[in-house]
DNA sequence: AAATATAAAAATGTATACATTTTATAGCAT
DNA sequence: ATGCTATAAAATGTATACATTTTTATATTT
């Protein structure tokens, strides 16, 4: 997944978003991106078709993508449905987990724990990749897949709530103790703390964005 | 959004997955559906990779699609997920919606009683406008996209429980509940009504599929 | 006969060229 | 001036041609 020649221009337009190199609300013109990247329109229609499913671009008008405004309203749609439906994917593993599944979670915990100044990129990757391993013990393809997208689209709004210096000591905590209640097959509890998990990191954002407003 | 040339193409395939004029199950080549279909494979390429994105094709290995089977865990996990986050929509639009939204919301429902031979994509077409209306309201575009999508993945799954003589009035007396329930503004009510109403649908397609295996 | 290396074929990815559709502009009429 | 039509420009959609990668088949060696 990572040898397609298009894959890097994907994720340098993906990072150019990220840093607001691209305008924010007009159109994207395909002869444009395809000067700047040095590439052919083809493997820029191809891209751009992706990150609008995934979020990252909007329809413009009837033609054309545009990078989306970061948008309050959307980062709440976000972590709601977040807050939801990955407890479900928790209920679902929880028979599931087994002792090595669980240290292989705590690994990555550690991994946050023993590089204090990772990049905020890294931060999120690794946090990610935590909670995704436990997700994956539960076997519901779909329910995953759709949790997946929704974490992708909450890319472009990372970096904001994580800037808080509390938050990574808290939002690690929270990690800590969820593992230690799957531990104890307590899982009313585990997907308890999930949703707090969750909810909390959706409202400081939200909070965030409209005060930047 | 119906004008685009590829428009044309894109119903053609899904209605042939849908069909099983597709083999299931391997990887489909871009010539052979270029050949198929008359056309160059640049837009066989956009409409693989949109149907992937909506769910009707999966990747087969590292490299090409395929059309997958039914599945009837993929069934269960569509339809939790909607019946989690429709109600959500129906909440937030609980407050706004006004006689005349209701009034439209009646219409798609008497358009469904008024022809009892509807085919099951017909059928299917004005039920979801008729939620599709009611979820307008709630002005939660990101929530609604996300719904919207899930909507679309369950497309194949339509026309199986939805041949069940029964299911159709059952279906429309559940309809016309919540509407009344949100005439009262019982946002609580509603909401318990849609629960049911999905899973239900869920419920009856599941078995149905794992039946059939 | 099994395994591996190598060449041929097939499939996908990308560039260029062309066609079609949209959008902007200039001229004309009201 | 304002609005409308016709024309030009620009942008997107699609076809063909080429490049690269992947797969398959064949031949050779152990």
């Amino acid at each position: 997944m990572t040898k397609q020649p298009a894959q890097q221009l994907y994720m340098q337009i993906k990072l150019d978003i990220r840093d607001n190199k691209l305008p924010i609300g007009e159109p994207l013109k395909q002869q444009a991106l395809s000067e700047r990247y040095q590439v052919s329109r083809i493997p820029i229609r191809d891209v751009l078709q992706r990150l609008k499913n995934e979020g990252w671009l909007k329809v413009s008008g009837k033609r054309g993508v545009m990078v989306p405004a970061l948008n309050a309203t959307e980062a709440e749609d976000l972590y709601m449905m977040r807050m939801y439906l990955e407890p479900l994917l928790i209920e679902y593993a929880s028979g599931k987990i087994s002792q090595q599944d669980l240290g292989k979670a705590a690994d990555f915990l550690v991994a946050i724990d023993e590089n204090p100044n990772l990049s905020i990129q890294e931060h999120g990757e690794l946090n990610w990749q935590f909670h995704a391993c436990l997700y994956a013990v539960a076997e519901r393809q779909t329910l995953f897949e759709t949790v997946s997208s929704l974490h992708q689209q909450c890319g472009r709004y990372i970096g904001f709530h994580t800037k808080d210096l509390d938050y990574k000591s808290t939002s690690q905590e929270e990690h800590y103790a969820m593992l230690q209640a799957l531990r104890e097959r307590d899982t009313a509890l585990a997907k308890q703390i999930l949703r707090v998990h969750i909810s909390q990191a959706g409202e400081q954002l939200t909070q965030y964005l409209q005060n930047s407003n």
